[in-house]
DNA sequence: GTTAGGG
DNA sequence: CCCTAAC
């Protein structure tokens, strides 16, 4: 009855803007126990992880972060790496993507004790480009109202606006629900980004999912030199082209060619660097390709990465997950991958460069000189394949946006496989080498070669062979997991709904009771029978991937973990104050009291607040972590748990003695 | 669906 | 924050 017209929006592919490079993230922490879980399995850590080698680990006691695009800082947080950690306050700093720009475009309050690990994630998603989805109906404004079905002009949203960092940058998915009739979101460009970045980094047509982007020239001569000059450089960018080409080139490479490199490759990603000489081989980073179609779980621990490429390194030990201790997997990965390659480069300049290999030329590689001529790839960037979104029109904007990031979660989190496309044909034996296949070769286009995403699983890959259909859209593609649907939406919604800003990291009880979410717009009726995804295009395109957005049809997906979003004082005080009022044992009331409209705080989490709240002010307040919590609110919570531990304990003795007695024994015996 | 408690 | 027995 709540349907009466559905919208139908044809997700045409999102790619990530502009592939950052990498956020290092801090590891010390207050706590001693850190588990790879807390920021494990975000889809976007996992685009990130198999995308581009995004993260790049860094051991430092600082916990500060360090949030780059592909050549520039981005985001940083203050302080010296001596500092304690608790108590000392810190900026996490965003800064422009601009090379040329200096100035911070934007800062937040950074409690050095949270979770250094949620600034990660902060950064990381800022990094990605995905931060927020914001709705415009014309140009840069911004729909208030959050409601998809009217808007100020009457109707529906022309663009959607994908936020980055707050006033960093955004990207404008436009929705052309006028020409098409079917709404095809598509990618226009970066609205704000500077202008040379030209249009091309953001259109988004044909079917290549991946597009590839040669990480480095090889030149003939050129070898091991560049571990070294890793070494005293300090942070590498293996995304750097220029970087890499200046050490080829045997110069400087830290000022000069960098630069050059980098604005030649931001004005044109798919044309060769001006300042990069002919002699380069273009060759597309595959490592992380290699077995995309395992679970990402792995691919959070990049055994692929080092499967590649461990034949001739002797380092690839490093690359192995060492525990829990080794909070960030990634950690040096992104030398060694510089180390790995340079050190068995040595022969670099061999078969590949010199062109002279060609196809024909089967069998004659022996797996040594196979693994002598190491070819480096790069991801440059990475699009979600086409999906197809329906959703009734009556559904708010918010549901939107979350359908939306679950289709792409769903893309990203699902079973893959990875397809290599050369030159518009799909490769189809994995057997052969690279050599073999032609990917090596020098003489191919930058663009030649490109990754797709298909689905893995038979499911997937039965309903990706049907056509579009309206029976495909409730079929039985989607099954929805109470507890995974449940998890995902607050996930979600965290991200969404707070707002960006200053309280982004801390206290988000204001910020999450006050978000423009109401809950009449929860999508659970709108959406939950409109969810299904399916491909889009009626051409014959074969690798769409069609993904339910709520599917959790294997037992292999790992349901995501929420987010750590630590309470804060204001949310401590609420909490307080309602378990005051109703007692320890009622904590779906105290949340309907105290939190109704904060969507992440489940009664649950509330309980587990107040025994957490309880065992704070139990300990000396050396002993507590966190956000201070002031001593007031503590004293409360003792006396409120004294007070209600009793209230409880009479109950129990009084009924006890209604069982045995049959006897009325007055209250006032028991209290003290 | 809630509560309570261990992990 | 997760998991789940018990209700």
């Amino acid at each position: 009855m709540v349907l009466n017209r559905r919208l139908e929006y044809g997700f045409n592919g999102y790619q990530v803007p502009t592939m950052p490079r990498a956020a290092r993230s801090a590891r010390k922490r207050c706590s001693p126990k850190k588990k790879v879980e807390d920021y494990s399995m975000c889809a976007f850590d996992l685009l990130a992880t198999v995308a581009g080698k995004l993260l790049g680990g860094k051991d430092t006691s600082s916990p500060s972060i360090n949030l780059s695009t592909k050549h520039d800082q981005v985001a940083t947080t203050g302080g010296n790496s001596n500092e304690e950690c608790r108590g000392s306050q810190k900026q996490l700093e965003l800064q422009p993507y601009d090379q040329e720009a200096s100035e911070i475009v934007g800062s937040k309050p950074v409690t050095s004790n949270d979770d250094p690990g949620d600034y990660f994630k902060e950064a990381k998603r800022a990094a990605m480009g995905f931060t927020d989805i914001k709705v415009s109906s014309d140009g840069p404004a911004v729909v208030a109202s959050d409601k998809l079905e009217k808007n100020e002009i009457g109707h529906f949203p022309e663009s959607i606006a994908v936020d980055s960092c707050p006033n960093l940058k955004s990207s404008n998915y436009k929705l052309d629900n006028e020409i098409n009739r079917k709404n095809v979101v598509e990618l226009l460009e970066c609205s704000n980004a500077p202008q040379d970045n030209g249009p091309g980094i953001y259109s988004l047509k044909d079917q290549v999912v991946w597009d590839a982007k040669p990480l480095v020239q090889i030149s003939p001569g050129s070898n091991a030199k560049m571990s070294l000059d890793e070494e005293k450089s300090g942070p590498c960018d293996i995304f750097s082209q220029g970087k890499d080409n200046a050490v080829l080139d045997g110069k400087d490479g830290d000022k000069n060619s960098s630069g050059c490199t980098h604005r030649s490759n931001l004005k044109n990603p798919s044309s060769p660097a001006p300042c990069m000489g002919d002699r380069r081989i273009r060759k597309v980073l595959a490592s992380t390709c290699q077995k995309v179609s395992t679970k990402w779980k792995e691919k959070l621990f990049p055994r692929h990465d080092v499967d590649l490429e461990s034949d001739n390194c002797d380092k690839k030990s490093f690359y192995k997950f060492q525990g829990s201790q080794q909070i960030f997997p990634f950690k040096k990965r992104k030398f060694f991958d510089l180390n790995c390659q340079s050190n068995s480069g040595a022969d670099i300049d061999g078969d590949c460069s010199d062109g002279r290999e060609t196809p024909s030329m089967v069998g004659q590689h022996s797996p040594y000189q196979a693994a002598n001529s190491n070819v480096k790839f790069r991801i440059e960037s990475f699009r979600v394949p086409e999906l197809f979104i329906e959703i009734s029109e009556t559904a708010t904007v918010g549901s939107l946006k979350r359908t939306v990031m679950e289709a792409v979660s769903a893309i990203l989190g699902g079973e893959l496989r990875v397809g290599v496309v050369l030159e518009g044909k799909k490769v189809g034996d994995d057997s052969k080498t690279l050599v073999q296949t032609g990917i090596c070769h020098g003489n191919n286009q930058v663009d030649a070669l490109g990754f797709t995403l298909e689905p893995n699983s038979s499911q997937d890959v039965h309903f990706a062979t049907r056509r579009v259909g309206p029976s495909v859209f409730h079929g039985s593609t989607c099954h929805p997991r109470s507890r995974y649907s449940h998890s995902r939406t607050e996930l979600y919604e965290g991200i969404f709904d707070e707002p960006k800003g200053a309280n982004n990291l801390g206290n988000a009880a204001e910020s999450d009771r006050g978000s423009a979410t109401s809950p009449t717009d929860l999508p659970t009726k709108v959406t939950s029978d409109s969810k299904a995804l399916v491909p889009f295009s009626a051409g014959n395109r074969k690798n769409l991937v069609l993904v339910p957005v709520r599917r959790k049809s294997k037992h292999s997906e790992i349901a995501q973990r929420r987010i750590r979003r630590p309470f804060s004082v204001a949310e401590v005080e609420a909490l307080v104050q309602a378990v005051e009022k109703l007692g320890t044992g009622r904590w779906r009331d105290v949340k309907l009291r105290a939190f109704d409209s904060a969507k992440h705080r489940t009664y649950v989490d509330l309980k587990d607040k107040w025994k957490t709240l309880v065992h704070t002010a139990r300990i000396s307040p050396q002993q507590r972590r966190g956000e201070p919590v002031p001593q007031e609110l503590l004293d409360r919570v003792l006396t409120a748990h004294a007070y209600w531990s009793q209230q409880q304990a009479k109950q129990q003795l009084k009924h006890q003695y209604h069982g045995h007695h049959h006897h009325h024994q007055p209250e006032t015996r028991l209290l003290l």
